[in-house]
DNA sequence: TCGATATATGTCGGGCCGATATATGACGGT
DNA sequence: ACCGTCATATATCGGCCCGACATATATCGA
């Protein structure tokens, strides 16, 4: 599924800009489970444009630039529907925290205890943007509650099982006192299976 | 963090082909964390023997095609190892379910089903994995278990709700009998906050 | 013998990210 | 009054990466 398929299912909600599509990729209805930049964003709606998937409208507004307000056409909608009906991709998740713990015994044992608290501070974030979603009028559809609850659900194990957990994690990195010595050690050339 | 870093960072658990890396991916160490196409793995480690971050040592085999085995030098751990220190980035999401989800009222409710059941086996194939990588003689160490047991809180916790909540969810889509019915009628402009 | 599967490496087009440029106006500090 | 910073708003561009395809060897079952 590509960028111009999932703004064009922004729009099923309503009219809205390039720039507040990325908003609710970052704090909006999208919130962890998708993500797109401007530079993907503006093209994708020009071409969505091109295709008739989508009017432009030019507004202006007062005490800011104006915006070019993107709404969905019916042959667009049908597009999507017949789109997000022709099957879906796996889940594709990269987490850079996961890849420092799996090598958390060649770090510093304080760059350790900072990633891990940034991590426990963005599942708490994200926590509070999903009960702002929640509370938000549009979201009386019980799928997109679905949505929310299938997020808090995962985000409070990873914060449950990470504050009871840290501890041992942090003891399996460097300690201070060992770094410079830990650096210089010859590797031993272990297989993995 | 680029494809080179994390290759590198594999490689310090000993050396590997190609092949095997993109197998460390879809069912080893890296399972659910990380991901990497053969599109971007070949040219990763031709860049970094380039690099001098690691060389390069072609093994003939009997019954398979020769191999070209990769190990990490002392300068390429160490580059892994600041380059890890510099800082993570926050985690990356892309689910197509969970958009599916937040669509389920404009979808044909066998579509949804269908979804539904093909993320539960999804669910259960990483639960499954994750033990496998658990029983490896080389995860004694305690962060690889930290790891190992981050994602299967998470599993544990997204597999419970979803077998909970799953008739709400297929309640919101489109029962058979109104499916044309719905794909003919007049869009709502619902605006969103 | 034919196709399927597994192992193994590589290229290439195109999609997407991150950085950058540009512009307007609000707000607060000196 | 002036300046920097922030929020709003759109757009381009280099480069990284994915997915599809090409190529090759060998085993196994139909």
């Amino acid at each position: 599924m590509d960028i111009k398929t999932v703004c064009a299912g922004l729009l099923t909600f309503g009219e809205a800009s390039g720039y507040e599509i990325k908003k609710l990729f970052e704090d909006g209805t999208f919130n962890g489970v998708y993500d797109a930049s401007f530079g993907s964003i503006y093209p994708a709606l020009t071409r969505l444009a091109e295709e008739g998937h989508v009017v432009c409208r030019e507004q202006e507004q007062h005490g800011r630039p104006d915006k070019k307000v993107y709404s969905l056409t019916p042959k667009g909608r049908a597009h999507f529907v017949a789109e997000l009906s022709r099957g879906i991709q796996p889940d594709r998740v990269r987490s850079e925290f996961a890849i420092a713990t799996i090598f958390a015994h060649l770090l510093p044992r304080d760059v350790i205890v900072a990633y891990v608290d940034q991590q426990i501070a963005e599942y708490r974030a994200a926590l509070v943007r999903l009960d702002e979603a929640e509370c938000d009028p549009s979201s009386e559809m019980t799928n997109l509650q679905f949505a929310i609850g299938l997020g808090r659900a995962q985000l409070n194990a990873a914060l449950a099982f990470m504050e009871s957990r840290r501890a041992l994690l942090e003891a399996a990195a460097v300690p201070p006192q060992q770094e410079t010595a830990v650096e210089a050690r010859a590797v031993p050339g272990v297989k993995h299976a």
